[in-house]
DNA sequence: GCACGGACTTGCCCGAATGGTT
DNA sequence: AACCATTCGGGCAAGTCCGTGC
């Protein structure tokens, strides 16, 4: 935690007034986040601008128990930057506040551009609607919303607001009402398959793990929405209020720029702008109950601060607005590191079980293939074969070792073996020491200065040299990727910066580049595939990153506004004669009910995985009267496998694109992901398929747990968070494979609830006993037992019980749960304003949602409205 | 309009750290 | 304190999507 202070933090909630940082010496830990003190970085002496701020991205830990009135009292996430940044100057010694490269999200600019976009289009009604744009039809639809509902017609119930809920999510709603086919039954069926088929035992070799339901079938007629009127026109839709606050300068955001955030939310819920979240963070501004006049004072004085001013911004461009916008100042950093030469250990293995020399460099790949042994990789005849060819390469054609079948690398595994063992039997004194050792040798590559804060650099460590570890059938796995040279790097840096000592003496960078459209640090190319790049990028805490972060939400929550037209508008697409039109559709169709990925085209030399654009005829089923199966692999080889009701018409359509082909033919054979973001992007700016994936999983979160939170303990509230997270989890399918001890944990659970079971046995025994007055029997052992009244019996009984019960309950969720990774979903695709926002609603401490990491990640979502809704 | 280079996000796994239990 | 399960966080592979140039 990039947090330079030496004292702890508190977090001060005056009556009804603004949370302040304060140092508190006396606070109890408990409710703080550990601030680390991070060495001081001795590198600062070439800082660009001479300012230094360190970058505080730690969340104020107070748990929002105590602040959760706070709905007029916003904790500027930002702001807890300055304020720690000011109790103890940086390394510089500076306190004052640097400028903080806050980009605003374009997203106004895009709409702009979308009414421009929505009103050049052409919209009158044709005897054809197909040769309309979807996105002119669009409009069409919602304006005769009653045409867009062929199938069922919504109930009254339905409100206009459907359309914001994920298909699963209005699902629930829709339960009990007329007409509508599936019921939560149905839903928790889906659920509970999962978790049966979750339990095969193959699932880890195959990544069979069977997500049944990804967004659990809802009533058709709820993809329609029908009832929606377009928000262009509804006077209380956020996009409307969006759209008047457009004007035709293009700065749109300036105004507030610079106002504290408590006070831009006050002014953006007034403005009626759902959007609590701001679009600029200034630093270090104390939120205050001081009245307006010192408020716009203060406001005043941050708009006349200019470009050097510590609250001057840099570019306020998105990053996908083109040409090349910068997106830093200055930065300094020193490089990356690379690591240790490769020390020979000398150990020989067998070939034709006699010893055999090896240089140090057949030797180090010898290694790296012995110490593998124990890995699923040794099963595989592609890993084999590649490192084989590899390998061989390095011996030369005329050494001893011809073949591989007759290598026996006992010795170096065993070996490294030993080694581990060694290091596992080292004190912690010696281990604590190596850490430090290696913490020092590290330090001054973990920090960057941007913009002259001091950030987190993400993988600031070069790439070890190893056999590549593809996922899935990967035709490279087993490749060496050999090492990388300072010569292959290509560093990143601020022009007035020192250029980063090269770490190995004697060579140097492959070349220095200033440029600052980017936001790498370093990069080379990837040995595998020397096509690619690795990048060095800053760490997730980052406030570049977490910009982006809130960008990506933004436009996710952008989309909630436009959603009921896209559905309308692929609904009406379902059927079009225009081929390509039909399939963009269907895709769209299936991206957003299912959360698919998009499904780039792959090459040949990458594992066979597919996402909707490029599923194969053989990965959808059809089965009668509206089923689709799915089966294919996607990203990381994971399987998706589910079965979903459609839609007839999408039903009609899947047949026909199947019709006359093979097995391993594209289904959608007129379409790619270009052609499908293209058209997304008609229907709203800045739209792509992977936009879905975030909306879909963002707002079941927010309406699962604004519906099933109920009144109750801290613990209750957890498990509702954890019951939507898991929604989401199976949503976008994130899998994991089963813990190698899941069998064993689950047996020794069982056991001890049999144990709990014999000795109720026993306690109800000596409960019938006692009332007839006789004394308990001796125990399984032999002992004599206590001589207790019926009622402390009875009472043990009840205990015993509750005990078996949670014990029943922990197991199922452990089953539940044991294919499921929960973690990724939170990281990449929940909004974290809608967790934050709803700890302070409910006074749960947002710790027991957000670690270490994700408080830092999130930061910049801290100082949610705790009304703020997705 | 397409291929390709490039930049950035997403995703699973695994070892280390942490925390709870006996 | 030892043991075991869970969580954390790094590692790096594998996606998405943009821009450019032909």
């Amino acid at each position: 935690m990039a947090v330079e202070a030496s004292g702890k933090l508190n977090v001060s909630d005056d009556e009804d007034g603004p949370v302040i940082f304060k140092r508190s010496n006396t606070a109890s830990k408990k409710n703080q986040l550990n601030l680390e003190v991070p060495p001081s970085n001795g590198q600062n002496s070439g800082v660009q601008k001479g300012k230094v701020v360190q970058s505080v991205k730690a969340s104020p830990t107070k748990s929002f128990v105590g602040i959760s009135k706070a709905s007029t009292s916003h904790v500027n996430t930002s702001n807890v930057k300055s304020p720690l940044a000011n109790l103890k100057a940086s390394s510089s010694g500076d306190k004052s506040r640097p400028p903080l490269e806050h980009k605003m999200l374009n997203a106004v600019k895009e709409e702009k551009d979308c009414i421009k976009h929505l009103s050049k289009d052409n919209f009158e009604d044709s005897e054809d609607e197909d040769n309309k744009p979807l996105s002119a039809r669009l409009k069409m639809n919602s304006n005769h919303t009653s045409k867009a509902t062929p199938v069922v017609q919504k109930t009254s119930e339905d409100s206009d607001d459907d359309d914001d809920l994920p298909l699963s999510a209005r699902l629930s709603r829709n339960v009990g009402t007329s007409g509508s086919k599936y019921n939560d039954s149905d839903q928790k069926k889906h659920l509970s398959k999962v978790q049966k088929d979750g339990s095969s035992a193959s699932i880890k070799q195959e990544k069979m793990s069977t997500v049944s339901v990804k967004r659990p079938l809802d009533k058709t007629n709820s993809l329609h929405s029908s009832a929606k009127k377009p928000k262009l026109s509804d006077p209380t839709s956020s996009m409307k209020s969006k759209q008047v606050s457009i004007k035709p300068e293009p700065k749109v955001d300036d105004d507030d720029d610079h106002i504290p955030i408590s006070q831009r939310l006050a002014k953006s819920s007034a403005s009626g702008n759902k959007s609590s979240s701001v679009k600029k963070v200034v630093k270090a501004v104390k939120v205050n109950k001081a009245g307006s006049a010192s408020f716009k004072k203060q406001v005043k004085n941050l708009k006349k601060s200019g470009k050097n001013s510590e609250y001057s911004k840099s570019t306020k461009l998105l990053p996908s607005s083109g040409d090349g916008q910068k997106k830093w100042t200055t930065l300094v950093h020193n490089g990356v590191i690379f690591p240790p030469p490769y020390q020979p250990h000398g150990v020989k293995m067998l070939y034709k079980g006699k010893p055999v020399d090896l240089t140090p460099e057949q030797e180090e790949v010898a290694t790296m293939f012995a110490v593998m042994r124990d890995t699923d990789y040794m099963q595989k005849d592609r890993f084999k074969d590649n490192f084989w060819s590899d390998w061989r390469k390095l011996l030369g054609r005329n050494h001893v070792i011809q073949n591989l079948k007759d290598c026996d690398f006992t010795p170096i595994y065993d070996w490294y073996q030993g080694e581990k063992e060694k290091k596992k039997q080292l004190s912690s004194e010696e281990k604590k020491v190596l850490k430090e050792e290696k913490a020092k040798q590290e330090e001054k590559y973990m920090w960057a200065i941007v913009d002259g804060v001091k950030e987190k650099v993400g993988n600031f460590r070069v790439e070890p040299p190893g056999l590549f570890r593809g996922r899935g059938e990967h035709p490279k796995m087993g490749k060496l990727k050999r090492r990388i040279h300072p010569s292959d790097i290509t560093i990143n840096i601020g022009k007035d910066a020192p250029i980063p000592e090269c770490p190995i003496p004697g060579e140097s960078w492959k070349e220095i580049r200033h440029d600052n459209t980017v936001t790498w640090l370093a990069f080379w190319n990837d040995p595998i595939n020397p096509k690619m790049f690795k990048y060095v990028f800053l760490a997730a805490s980052s406030s570049l990153k977490g910009q982006s972060d809130k960008e990506k939400y933004e436009k996710a929550r952008m989309l909630k506004d436009y959603i009921g037209n896209i559905r309308a508008a692929y609904t009406k697409g379902f059927t079009s004669k225009d081929i390509t039109r039909q399939q963009i559709a269907v895709a769209t169709y299936l991206i957003d009910k299912l959360a698919l990925r998009a499904g780039n085209e792959k090459d040949d030399d990458e594992a066979d995985t597919v996402g909707c654009c490029t599923l194969k005829v053989e990965n959808v089923t059809a089965e009668p009267p509206n089923k689709l199966k799915f089966n294919f692999l996607g990203k990381d080889s994971i399987r998706y496998e589910n079965t979903v009701e459609v839609e007839l018409p999408v039903y009609n359509a899947i047949l026909k694109f199947q019709k006359e082909k093979g097995p391993g033919d594209d289904l959608f054979d007129q379409l790619d992901t270009s052609k499908l973001n293209a058209h997304l992007k008609e229907l709203m700016p800045g739209l792509t398929a992977k936009v879905f994936r975030t909306f879909n999983a963002s707002i079941t979160l927010d309406d699962m747990l604004n519906k099933e939170t109920k009144d109750g303990d801290v613990a209750e509230k957890i498990v509702v968070y954890q019951i939507a997270n898991k929604q989401v989890a199976i949503i976008c399918n994130h899998q994991r494979s089963v813990s190698k001890s899941h069998s064993a944990q689950m047996s020794r659970l069982t056991e001890k609830i049999d144990e709990l079971q014999d000795a109720l046995k026993e306690l109800k025994t000596d409960l019938d006993r006692a009332r007839k007055g006789k004394p308990p029997l001796k125990s399984a052992d032999g002992k004599r037992k206590k001589n207790l009244t019926p009622d402390a019996l009875e009472k043990k009984i009840n205990q015993t019980n509750a005990k078996i019960e949670k014990m029943q309950r922990d197991m199922k969720t452990k089953e539940d749960l044991k294919t499921v990774a929960l973690g990724t979903s939170k990281i990449n695709y929940l909004d974290p304003r809608i967790t934050v926002a709803w700890c302070k609603r409910h006074e749960v401490p947002i710790e027991k949602i957000f670690n270490k990491s994700l408080l830092a990640k999130f930061a910049w979502a801290m100082d949610v409205d705790p009304d703020f809704r997705f």
